[in-house]
RNA sequence: GCGCCCGUAGCUCAGCCGGAUAGAGCAACGGAUUUCUAAUCCGUAGGUCGGAGGUUCGAAUCCUCCCGGGCGCGCCA
């Protein structure tokens, strides 16, 4: 479906054409009402090189518009701006246009790709935390909106199920291992017996050494470690797993670090015969001699001990999913303080002459209320399992306060909805690399651009149509007479221009802020214009603007990962 | 030392591939409720866009330098 924007592009291009002049400027959403809807600043662009003065330019393209179908006449203002302000009966017009599209008018993207996108991502043995909950929520919505456009997702769990940290755990299993405790708490026995591990490596270079030992028998495949690291994944997986389904993330595949295991020679194999790695300091390294940014800094592929390490496995990464799951791009959505490390990697992939677009989506660190990173009292990592149950808790008691008659089935599940709601929301609503400083009253007041406040809007739509007792009714025109109606139908419309835009810079945050004003515009409206106690047609015609209203405000918040309850 | 990210209203944040008088929300203040869920709406007030130069008809946005905060920089992931 064409948006008025992708019309507007291409009426000014052909006016530009006819006009004899050069493609130039932009269309962009009018930066303030008082100008219209559109404006466009082809003639400042084109005036640059001043043989004509922009305002007079702007006539000339103005003459050559013919926008009259569903625009009111072009207006120059400023120092040489065109602004387009749209008719009234078009929006009315396009609006059941978007009605009628099952994609709420948003138009496919092209060409379609095969992107794989890496997020989550936990460490076995460890709880996932504060730390994952970013990549997590960010991955997920970038998924799902890739998908909507049209595009084949394939969702990786790149989990950390090998490396250094199994000497320890093994060792600690072996030596620190309290059963009954394992058995109560299978997770929190791990992580305390790597941690207790941890610490006496760190003192003790026997110790040190002895995990080492560990690690290398793993590595070699002994029985017994094999069977110690298959219960520690699988004690891990259980926790990920609730932790997944209480915000409903679903991965295509999961190859963590162990998946590529046997893969990693070949990778150091392969790049020291194409030259693009060498042997430095009997370790084996790439080096970015000829590239400013990286030239003092290597990329480790294989080290002294023969051992490898994290830059090895995502090289053998890139080369299985772009050999084995063909893809057109891959997503990495990790935290920025890993930017050198991608950049490493995307560069020996380059050289490598992988096709593929990868693509970094970094994004800035949680901070607690005394803006350091998050952690609990104790100073640990904060169980994001903790987290989201302690959000559910705290919006089952606005619930009661609220709405105290619902029954507990309900009350429970609408605070599922709005507890796990808020915290994805307060995380996908901010640019992902700011910091952001986690409050819970912030993200669950039900004032301001929070989900609750969204969530209220599909809810009052909801209980429209419950009092109404039937729904939306099938109607060929809408009647748009008072601002607030305009105003809303006019914000339907721009859905399908908002969301194609996420994925230019990979910011759910632009879809958050649209959401959020179109979730005020519907209060607005609700405010100005009652419904059910208005005549005919008035009344059919905003019924359906409620439909509408209801669901691109659940089809966008479906994109961002949030769910809507029918009641709250 | 080198590199990356951030600095916008009292607070939390948008806006950043150059565009018109820099926007929201919270908090503050003033209004609206016989209701379709007030978990709402309407209004007022609030700014040397960290600082200084530069490019431009035009800079929060691009370039240089400086200040402040965060994070990284061969054998952890």
């Amino acid at each position: 479906m064409e948006t008025f924007q992708s019309i507007l592009a291409k009426k000014l291009s052909s006016a530009l054409a006819n006009a004899g002049l050069p493609d130039a400027g932009e269309l962009t959403t009018a930066t303030d009402p008082r100008f219209g809807d559109y404006q466009t600043n082809a003639a400042l662009v084109l005036g640059k090189q001043p043989t004509e003065n922009p305002r007079a330019l702007a006539k000339k393209i103005v003459a050559h518009l013919r926008v009259d179908d569903f625009c009111e006449t072009p207006v120059v203002a400023g120092a040489g701006f065109i602004n387009f302000k749209l008719r009234p009966d078009a929006i009315a017009k396009k609006t059941i246009e978007v009605l009628r599209h099952a994609g709420l008018g948003v138009a496919k993207a092209k060409p379609k790709q095969r992107i794989v996108i890496d997020f989550g991502s936990p460490n076995v043995a460890k709880p996932m935390h504060v730390g994952h909950i970013r990549s997590t929520v960010l991955g997920d919505a970038l998924a799902r909106i890739a998908q909507f456009l049209g595009h084949e997702v394939i969702r990786d769990n790149h989990i950390g199920d090998w490396g250094m940290q199994f000497g320890m755990v093994i060792y600690g299993w072996k030596n620190l291992l309290d059963q009954r405790a394992l058995q109560r708490n299978p997770l929190a026995e791990i992580v305390r017996v790597y941690k207790e591990t941890n610490e006496r490596a760190t003192r003790d270079p026997q110790v040190r050494e002895a995990c080492r030992q560990e690690l290398v028998k793993l590595q070699a495949g002994d029985k017994k470690n094999i069977d110690i690291w298959n219960e520690c994944v699988a004690f891990s997986m259980q926790d990920f797993q609730h932790v997944f389904e209480m915000l409903d993330v679903h991965y295509d595949v999961q190859c963590g670090e162990s998946f590529y295991h046997d893969r990693l020679p070949g990778v150091v194999e392969r790049l020291l015969k194409s030259g693009i790695a060498e042997i430095s300091e009997a370790a084996v390294v790439v080096f970015f001699r000829d590239n400013p940014e990286l030239a003092d800094k290597p990329c480790i592929i294989r080290k002294r001990d023969g051992g490898f390490n994290y830059a090895t496995t995502d090289l053998a990464t890139v080369d299985y999913r772009v050999k084995e799951l063909k893809a057109d791009a891959i997503w990495y959505v990790v935290g920025a303080p890993q930017t050198l490390h991608l950049k490493q990697i995307f560069e020996i992939a380059r050289r490598e002459s992988y096709a593929a677009d990868l693509r970094h989506i970094a994004f800035g660190s949680v901070l607690g209320e005394d803006r350091k990173l998050m952690k609990t009292r104790s100073g640990e990592n904060v169980p994001l399992r903790d987290l989201l149950e302690e959000a559910c808790n705290r919006a089952r008691k606005i619930v009661d306060e609220k709405n105290p008659h619902l029954g507990e089935d309900e009350k429970i599940d609408i605070a599922q909805k709005i507890g796990v709601g808020a915290v994805k929301y307060t995380d996908l609503s901010q640019y992902r690399m700011t910091d952001y400083i986690f409050s819970w009253e912030k993200m669950l007041s039900l004032h301001g651009n929070t989900a609750p406040y969204l969530q209220n809007a599909y809810v009052r739509i909801r209980s429209i149509f419950r009092k109404a007792g039937e729904p939306a009714p099938k109607i060929d025109k809408l009647i748009l007479s008072d601002p607030a109606e305009t105003n809303i139908a006019k914000r339907l419309c721009q859905f399908a221009e908002i969301v194609p835009q996420i994925l230019n810079d990979f910011r759910p945050n632009i879809l958050a802020n649209y959401l959020f004003e179109l979730a005020n515009s519907f209060h607005t409206f609700y405010e100005a214009c009652p419904v059910l106690k208005s005549e005919e047609p008035a009344r059919s015609s905003r019924l359906v603007l409620c439909d509408l209203t209801g669901r691109v405000l659940q089809c966008g918040l479906d994109l961002l990962g949030i769910k809507v309850p029918e009641k709250m």
